[in-house]
DNA sequence: ATAATAGTTAATTTCTAGGTTAAGTATAGT
DNA sequence: ACTATACTTAACCTAGAAATTAACTATTAT
């Protein structure tokens, strides 16, 4: 398990997501090891937009390559989910409660308000 | 609990979180409300400029705006984070998993041929 | 050797992101 | 009424996203 901590460029990884195309690479990856020309045919894209999209997950850190004679297999690296997950997770308390803060900061404000005329 | 299930645009909500800025807006607003201004001090950023990230997040669903006089109080929208959760566990059995697709698919090709040649 | 397959790279186009400055609107305070 | 505050909108700029076609490289099959 080299698990060793590398900060995650955020930035590429939600941007990575921020696609149909790419998720759906994502998916079908997760089921299955592909080639890249499989990928651009069942997407309907041209190998040269594929090649962008695989080259995005992988700058992002999301998908894994080998190459095998002429093909390239490409395959979902777990771990990028995994990770965020865990950037997820630290806004666990965020999402825990069930009220909204906005609510409550409104009632705060106006009891506030109500003070500072009785003052 | 309106929890309807409306389809999240996903491409919105990755896109909005792929910007620093913006995370750490939604950072902020986890904690506590706070005005636009304030986040454009915080941010060092120009009110225009803030402007068009809090309509992304606003577009992506991510937050909750409340106008008090001339003053628009933001908060997150916490449902928007458990929709992201809930689309994120649809790959629980993806990252599950310790083993790389990609090996196990590398040695079944590579059994696959061997097969090949002694029939 | 030659032709087909699998990818890559380059050049071009169109659209959007993210910032700027400058001007406009709405509300609050004096 | 006047001024400051809190945005909003418009016009503009630069850089990058996403696609295309066309040309190039590397590998395989005949």
């Amino acid at each position: 398990m080299t698990d060793i901590h590398i900060p995650q460029d955020l930035d590429a990884v939600f941007g990575a997501l921020a696609n149909k195309h790419r998720r759906d690479i994502i998916y079908v990856l997760g089921l299955q090891p592909c080639s890249i020309s499989f990928l651009a045919e069942m997407r309907g894209l041209s190998l040269p937009a594929i090649h962008k999209h695989i080259k995005i997950l992988e700058d992002a850190d999301m998908i894994i390559r080998r190459k095998m004679g002429r093909t390239n297999y490409l395959a979902l690296n777990r771990h990028a989910l995994r990770r965020l997950q865990n950037w997820l997770m630290q806004y666990h308390t965020y999402w825990g409660s069930d009220e909204e803060t906005l609510e409550n900061y409104a009632q705060f404000l106006s009891r506030s308000k109500t003070k500072k005329k009785e003052q």
